[in-house]
DNA sequence: GGTCACCCTCTTAATTTGGC
DNA sequence: GCCAAATTAAGAGGGTGACC
């Protein structure tokens, strides 16, 4: 498991993404756009504006730092422009912190947020207030994982549960939860508890990709771990996506985000290894008990044999179905069968 | 030194229950 | 009916004692 960031043909991969992802032709959610939508400045917004719609995603152009939300607005659809400079949360609240002195802050975000939704197009206006919930069968989320491959990003932003629920739901996202749809304010005390931004792997599980779990502002009051949440993203916006607060702890952690347990059979692999690839059964207890990692209970030189028996085809101690890890050399004197110099 | 049987603990996933 | 929390069950790993 790596922090992945090479670059191979990531330039040709995005652009082949975003140019995909606007041409897109499956016209989900057009049957929604029944009646003119009135934004807040008194704009009216027709409905063949709203058929018109294509397919809204960013422009490439290098960015470290991948940002989710939820949907494009209903103006950012009409106009096929994402509205940085008419986002409240962005232009009120984390613009002036990140970009405090700089006059093009929105340039500035520009080149290093890469914006995509769990739903590329408009969702179309719900019966109550607001907009509707994208459907988190929508084909956007199939280009999440694509991007993530291609972009390699230094750092994801994700806004609002429906971008953290396609991550949560299989279990991609490191929490405490085993839940798909843990609610997204356990996601930011979680993460205000750790005291650095979550991980996500990548669908292969081979990388991990440090994630901030933002909520989206409103007007009221914003609480401690929701604060905990703007604090970090300023911070990665500031250094272009680097938060430098989880690489450092990277070896003590697995992709849960949880102390990696430490069990016999990986103390023994550990001691083979150290020892060149095979070792006597005393060479083996001299190096475990130097390392210090395990208890040592009156008994664990039998869990020791106990282990690599059950762990090796030679034995008739061997477990089916465990993967067959050691060999035996001579009685009393064992070897790895993967073991490379 | 190695094997076997038994039991305990922990993790994970599935199911049930209760509140809204 | 939906969602979240609690409960239950299954499986794997770990620990121990007895025996060869």
């Amino acid at each position: 498991m790596t922090f992945d960031s090479c670059e191979d043909n990531r330039d040709k991969k995005m652009a082949e993404i975003v140019d995909r992802i606007r041409n897109c032709n499956l016209g989900c959610y057009r049957h929604e756009y029944t009646a003119s939508l009135r934004t807040r400045g008194n704009r009216v917004i027709s409905v063949e504006e709203l058929k018109n719609g294509k397919p809204l995603v960013d422009d490439w152009r290098g960015q470290n730092i991948l940002f989710i939300s939820q949907a494009p607005s209903k103006q950012a659809w009409a106009d096929n422009e994402l509205s940085s400079r008419d986002n409240s949360f962005l232009v009120n609240l984390l613009f002036p912190k990140v970009y405090p002195h700089d006059d093009s802050p929105v340039e500035k975000w520009q080149k290093s947020v890469f914006w995509l939704h769990t739903s590329n197009c408009y969702p179309g206006k719900a019966n109550g207030e607001g907009d509707n919930a994208p459907d988190p069968e929508d084909c956007a989320a199939v280009y999440f994982d694509e991007v993530i491959n291609a972009m390699k990003p230094e750092c994801i932003v994700l806004m609002g549960k429906y971008a953290t629920q396609h991550f949560t739901k299989s279990h991609r996202l490191s929490l405490s939860t085993k839940r798909t749809k843990p609610p997204l304010k356990d996601i930011l005390k979680y993460q205000h508890e750790c005291q650095r931004p979550l991980l996500i792997t990548s669908e292969d599980g081979t990388c991990l990709y440090e994630t901030i779990v933002l909520k989206h502002a409103r007007n009221k009051s914003i609480s401690t771990s929701e604060k905990f949440a703007i604090g970090l993203a300023i911070k990665a916006l500031k250094n272009n996506g680097k938060t430098g607060l989880v690489k450092s702890i990277l070896p003590s952690i697995d992709t849960k985000g949880t102390p990696l347990r430490h069990t016999w059979l990986k103390e023994i692999t550990e001691v083979l290894e150290t020892l060149g690839g095979d070792a006597k059964n005393n060479a083996i207890y001299r190096e475990i008990e130097n390392r210090g990692n395990m208890e040592l209970k009156p008994t664990w030189k039998q869990i020791v044999t106990k282990t690599i028996g059950l762990h090796s085809s030679d034995t008739g101690s061997y477990k089916e179905g465990n993967p067959d890890i050691f060999y035996m050399i001579e009685t009393g004197h064992w070897g790895l069968r993967n073991f490379q110099n």
